[in-house]
DNA sequence: CCGTTGGCTGAGGATGTGCTGAGGGTTGCG
DNA sequence: CGCAACCCTCAGCACATCCTCAGCCAACGG
């Protein structure tokens, strides 16, 4: 669910310090001094994004580059010396996402490791109301912890009504939204209504209110 | 529910009066005195709106702005100081919403952030009569926290009356404004003023007066 | 104090709106 | 090709809401 980035870099302080820094970000976190294992901290920790260092000892953040791109589909931020322009240049020929010069302000790290993420798709808009998630990207949607299993259109109508968290939604709202009429067609949106309550109140108290002239809302 | 704000500004005395405005004016507020930390306190506190000084310690207001744009999709509103056109166009360009000119009034201020937020769609337009909340999206209305239940003409009556508050109304202009008709029919108004007391009443003294002769007012 | 006017409210029938189960047509997949 | 899932239509039912009506109550003027 929460990103997992794994640090490598050979100072001390300053892989401690991005460690606790991405922490507090919400992030799952693992750093290492080296790269020695590299291959099996990917196959088992499976992390998003490598903060890779480029100066190591043994193997440079180059060729750890190389190999995650191998076994891994990972973002990777490298981490360059100030002014190092060949390699920035290197780093972004053999394809890292984006670098960071040292030393780095701990926030703009932390900004960037967004930035890539949400570029790559793994940070994921999810819109909440109540118990209940509705995750856009993944088009999934759980509620007390329970994935609920919708189909495209019902996916749609709940998700539009999600982004409008608390307001009323027209039928003829929903019906140019989800379905691209213009005009109300038959009584399409309260069978749909329908097929989506009883999937969603399986798990809980009702959260998709009828109202009455005017349309539908979803809160809590 | 309500908007938050988040105020960036060294300059002490103004940040707090700043501060203690807008929460007068009814928003969620955190102040900073710099921008350390920015990406952390967006991800964390969610703001919808950014009041931005430029001329800050360490980062200033345009590079916040420029890292704020990536991560959040919040509002930005410059706080720039006198003259400073060189300021207002670079801030323009690079993406604020508004700009403030310093010194200011505070009253200002928070007719600014208000424009902004309306813009963005943040605003939620609320209509208050006493301990009522009449809010227009959501098609809700509640009464010393409690939610009330209302029919669709029972609403619009009772918005329209929010809406002029203070202001006697007449029956014909009820008629014409809720139920559309040109001229009396029956004693319809009075008919959907008694259902609409009793639903309010069960929650407090009376708001909907009745003023002999003339019409209606709601007032405290 | 009484009459008149204006306002209040409970009852009830008509209407409209919303809900749901069933089913036919279509599409996608094994 | 057969099956299953899905999309949409249809029709009947249930009931909230709307509006009318009629009787009662309160206020005000004389």
């Amino acid at each position: 669910m929460t990103p997992r980035v794994l640090v490598v870099e050979d100072a001390e302080p300053i892989r401690t310090a991005v460690g606790i820094a991405l922490t507090e970000a919400g992030y799952g976190v693992r750093t290492r001094p080296d790269g020695d294992g590299l291959e099996r901290e990917l196959a088992e920790y499976r992390p998003d994004l490598l903060l890779l260092d480029v100066m190591l000892p043994g193997r440079d953040g180059f060729e750890l580059l190389t190999v995650a791109r191998e076994t891994s589909n990972a973002g990777v931020i490298l981490l360059t010396a100030r002014d190092a322009v060949d390699d920035r240049l290197h780093g972004l020929r053999t394809g890292a996402d984006d670098y960071v010069v040292k030393p780095f302000v701990l926030a703009e790290l932390i900004a960037r490791v967004e930035a890539v993420l949400r570029r790559m798709g793994r940070l994921r808009t999810v819109l909440t109301v109540g118990d209940l998630e509705v995750d856009v990207e993944a088009q999934a949607v759980r509620r007390a912890g329970a994935e609920i299993d919708l189909t495209a259109t019902e996916f749609k109508l709940l998700a539009f009504l999600a982004g409008r968290d608390g307001k009323v939604v027209g039928k003829t709202q929903l019906l140019t939204a989800v379905w691209g009429y213009d005009d109300y067609a038959d009584n399409l949106v309260e069978v749909y209504v329908s097929g989506l309550r009883r999937k969603l109140e399986a798990h809980g108290p009702r959260l998709l209110h009828t109202v009455r002239g005017s349309g539908y809302v979803l809160r809590a």
